[in-house]
RNA sequence: GCCCAGGUGGUGGAACGGUAUACACGCACCACUUAAAAUGGUGUACCGAAAGGUUUGUGGGUUCGAAUCCCACCCUGGGCACCA
């Protein structure tokens, strides 16, 4: 007898000697196909790896190995989001530099992936806060600015008094500052956009080239939301002449976006989003000036949030003065200003219909005015529910003229045609705001001329360097416009008066290129050669939590579509096949947070059960995009599994494997081989547990076979295979050699058990071999003892034989 | 409200038109042991003494045969949400 199988002596051992070896290297001189298969690499946390980024990079890792040993040149690189909020909040509280705290938190995360024996090549490890690699984020910035995708505007974004800084979306909770819970005020302020939506209509369309989960997918379109409709214009007249200037009355034009233009005839109003620039136009004309002031400004002072918190209560106020001319009808119409019409989608106004429009009934329902109603469900017995909601279905026009009758597909071009209106494509996309009042974070490589006019960093004097003589103190400005040295910086090399952009660029932006970086991460003169992105990208398989990945996958995505476009790739998408690891719940079902105190510890389950136990567990929960629940209990049954492993090597020797165990071997060898494939990895091991469990029922096993089945175990759990694979006396590492292939022949069982169903229920259970033909298991079914007790005396209708299955016969 | 995913033993789950409950956890009993741990064995959906019957959220449908396909509904999780 061996000794016992002891985790943690084996995988200190090989963890060792992996570390020596630099396994997982990827070569760039290799004859192989490449396989590029990435994790989306983690924000460096100071509480270090939680269970649930395990799942996923042992996934990565056992379709990494796994593909290696099928003959694949694999990069599997690993590095660290290092940018980021919570390293900063932190020395607010302390004063400790982000740096620190953040390169302490990457070597924590960096042992604990080493002692998951994953296969990361650590030559191409990066971090986004490295200047080396800034630099090619600040290089990014200005491509952008050079090619017109990047500009300066103001923006009302969400301020909180009481921290003295903005806040993004996400930290506004229920219209307050998550940290402090002071009402968030909006405030304008000059902000940097990238112009994510030039390319929104490439974001929708190349969706259709991606292997992605369908709900991603969705997501991003949901997201991006693009509709089709229809801009018409509308012409606004004025009751009163203001000036002497001119005796004419001023004629103004407004577009409106709308999807329904077959419901032009019933449009009875009009209203503009409160923000609606053409308003300065014609202010003049308006004769409740004082009102519509007021408004605009309540409208201003609210968060999105508490504008659409407040339900679908409808507020507004009419533009007194002001009429518009319904291009269909030639009526005069109301205008109004109101705040459920958005100044940044589509034109920002529409023409209301309340009849057929939800939101534009409960409007004219409050304010009393007109609903009339032009489409019917059934031509021509109209419907006439517009008196208790609108109908907002399509159908059949009513009470539009010459267009009566029409369907509403119809209708659509004929109206649009009747009043010169265009086809308009409109999305929900706005521009990406990637200012930051923040320290941490890269700087935006923007001087300012003494009359403040922006010019970028000039390429030569990149990396745009993080200044350090800061203080972490919130007070309302960003930390870098405290900064001496970057100010002089600037003045020494752009002259006196000149002035450096203190706002730092949203983390988002460092994490939208780095996939690139792994392919050439040294790199000092490009972001990446030509030759190593041709040679890597892009990526396989890329796999990460499905919870924040809309924007990261889109911002992603829209870099990788600016390089295509300017001709630095040749590809359009980034990530071709994705896949989502699911949430991994405390054990009470509840999340896992500090707070409550139900955190599992990774480095606790290696210390108890050894690093290939947490592997194997996590991978054996379940299937990979699924919610789970923690049970520390079941690591038991895969840790007697590699017990039992273990024990096998007593089991070796001058043994002849019967036919049903080299059965069980070569289906285990498909089905293990085709669910790494698709990442089920849960059935995978749960075949190779059949399998070892039929070999250590038997007396012995040959050293053949007991290899094959260390080879399919050997990406699953790399420690104790690398061990007993050395102690069959091999020297080569076991992640060398080539996975086993499955001989046809050899998977299919001589002595078949075939049920027999009476009427599709079951009755019995025959014993065949394998070459029956239909004809024997008919008649073999018939003469069944069985079989006959319920047969006996009824007419036989039918018997459906599907041979190798089952046999079922129809009274 | 809209969109997406999903409801299977005491538990995690497997099967995804062909023997429902593989594999594992837990539990019970047995063996080994002075004893315990560890390990191994046997059993374990429900009702029934048995024959047999019932069972994949609920109700219908298609089929020789449905957890699987179709329709309606209920529930859970996720995303979007005044987007004209």
């Amino acid at each position: 007898m061996e000794e016992r199988y002891n985790p943690q002596f084996i995988e200190e051992k090989w963890g060792k000697t992996w570390k020596e070896q630099g396994m997982g290297a990827a070569r760039e001189d290799s004859q192989k196909p490449k396989l590029y298969v990435l994790d989306m690499f983690p924000y460096p946390s100071g509480s270090g790896l939680h269970v649930g980024h395990v799942e996923g990079y042992a996934a990565t890792d056992i379709y990494s190995r796994y593909k290696r040993m099928k003959g694949y040149n694999v990069l599997h690189p690993m590095g660290w989001d290092a940018f980021g909020l919570p390293a900063e909040n932190y020395a607010v509280k302390t004063g400790i530099h982000p740096k620190e705290t953040t390169e302490k938190a990457m070597e924590t995360f960096r042992k604990q992936i080493q002692r998951l024996g994953l296969s990361y090549d650590w030559s191409r490890e990066i971090g986004t806060h490295t200047p080396e690699y800034y630099k090619w984020t600040q290089w990014f910035f200005l491509l952008l600015y050079n090619n017109n995708l990047a500009y300066k505007a103001k923006a009302n974004v969400n301020w909180c008094s009481s921290c003295q800084t903005v806040l993004a979306n996400e930290q506004v909770v229920s219209g307050a500052c998550e940290r402090c819970s002071t009402k968030v005020i909006q405030k304008d302020l000059e902000q940097w956009f990238f112009k994510i939506t030039e390319f929104s209509d490439q974001l929708v369309d190349d969706l259709e080239e991606v292997d992605w989960p369908k709900s991603t997918v969705r997501n991003q379109r949901n997201w991006i939301g693009r509709s089709a409709g229809a801009e018409l214009k509308f012409t606004l007249s004025f009751d009163r002449v203001p000036s002497r200037m001119t005796g004419q009355i001023p004629k103004q034009n407004i577009e409106v976006f709308t999807t329904r233009p077959d419901t032009l005839f019933g449009a009875t109003y009009l209203v503009l989003a409160p923000e609606h620039p053409e308003i300065s136009n014609f202010k003049s004309h308006i004769t409740n000036r004082e009102e519509v002031e007021l408004y605009v400004a309540k409208t201003r002072e609210k968060t999105d949030l508490e504008r659409t918190a407040e339900e679908k209560d409808k507020t507004g106020v009419e533009l007194k003065g002001v009429k518009a001319v319904n291009p269909a009808t030639k009526e005069e119409i109301p205008v109004y200003i109101a705040d459920y019409v958005l100044a940044h989608y589509g034109t920002g106004a529409i023409m209301a219909v309340p009849a057929h429009d939800q939101r534009d009934w409960a409007f004219a329902k409050k304010f009393n005015l007109p609903i009339k109603q032009v489409i019917c469900d059934k031509y021509p017995q109209p419907i006439c529910p517009v008196l208790e909601e609108a109908y907002t279905g399509e159908g059949h026009l009513v009470g539009s003229g010459s267009f009566d009758g029409m369907s509403s597909e119809e209708a659509k071009p004929a109206i649009i045609k009747f009043v010169g209106g265009e086809m308009k494509k409109v999305t929900k996309l706005r521009d990406w705001l990637i200012s930051r009042q923040r320290y941490w974070g890269a700087p935006i490589p923007i001087v300012y001329d003494p009359q403040g006019n922006p010019h970028p960093v000039p390429e030569q004097h990149l990396p745009w360097m993080l200044p350090t003589d800061v203080e972490f103190k919130p007070t309302g400005v960003s930390p870098l416009a405290q900064s001496k040295e970057l100010q002089e910086r600037t003045e020494r090399i752009f002259g006196k008066g000149w002035s450096p952009e203190v706002d730092t660029m949203d983390t988002f932006v460092c994490s939208s290129w780095y996939y690139f970086r792994f392919a050439d991460p040294r790199n000092n003169k490009q972001f990446a050669s030509e030759e190593h992105i041709a040679t890597w990208l892009p990526v396989d398989l890329y796999v990460g939590g499905a919870e924040h990945t809309v924007l990261h996958l889109m911002y992603a995505r829209f870099f990788t579509k600016v390089l295509h476009k300017f001709g630095y790739v040749s590809f359009k998408e980034p990530f071709l096949k994705l896949r989502h690891q699911g949430m991994i719940m405390a054990e009470d079902g509840r999340k896992m947070s500090k707070s409550l105190g139900n955190v599992v510890n990774p480095d606790m389950i290696i210390e108890k059960f050894g690093a290939d136990s947490l592997r194997l567990y996590e991978m054996f929960m379940g299937p990979l995009a699924d919610m789970k629940a923690w049970n520390t209990q079941n690591i038991a049954g895969v840790k007697r599994f590699l017990e039992r492993t273990w024990r096998l090597q007593d089991k070796v020797g001058e043994h002849q494997d019967n036919a049903p165990l080299k059965t069980i071997l070569h289906q285990s060898i498909k089905k293990v081989g085709e669910d790494i494939e698709e990442l089920h990895c849960n059935t995978a091991i749960s075949q190779l547990m059949m399998l070892a469990n039929e070999m250590d029922r038997r007396d012995g096993i040959s050293l053949s076979l007991y290899k094959t089945f260390l080879l399919l175990l050997a990406p699953f759990c790399p420690f104790i295979v690398s061990e007993l694979w050395e102690r069959i006396g091999e020297k080569e590492s076991v992640h060398e050699q080539a996975f086993p292939e499955y001989r046809e022949e050899l998977l299919k069982e001589d002595i078949l058990q075939i049920p027999v169903q009476v009427n599709g229920k079951v009755r019995d259970v025959m014993e065949v071999s394998s070459d029956s033909t239909s004809d024997d298991l008919r008649e073999k079914a018939l003469k069944n003892e069985n079989i006959q007790k319920w047969i006996e005396g009824k007419e036989v209708k039918d018997i459906v034989v599907i041979p190798g299955t089952l046999v079922n016969i129809v009274i």
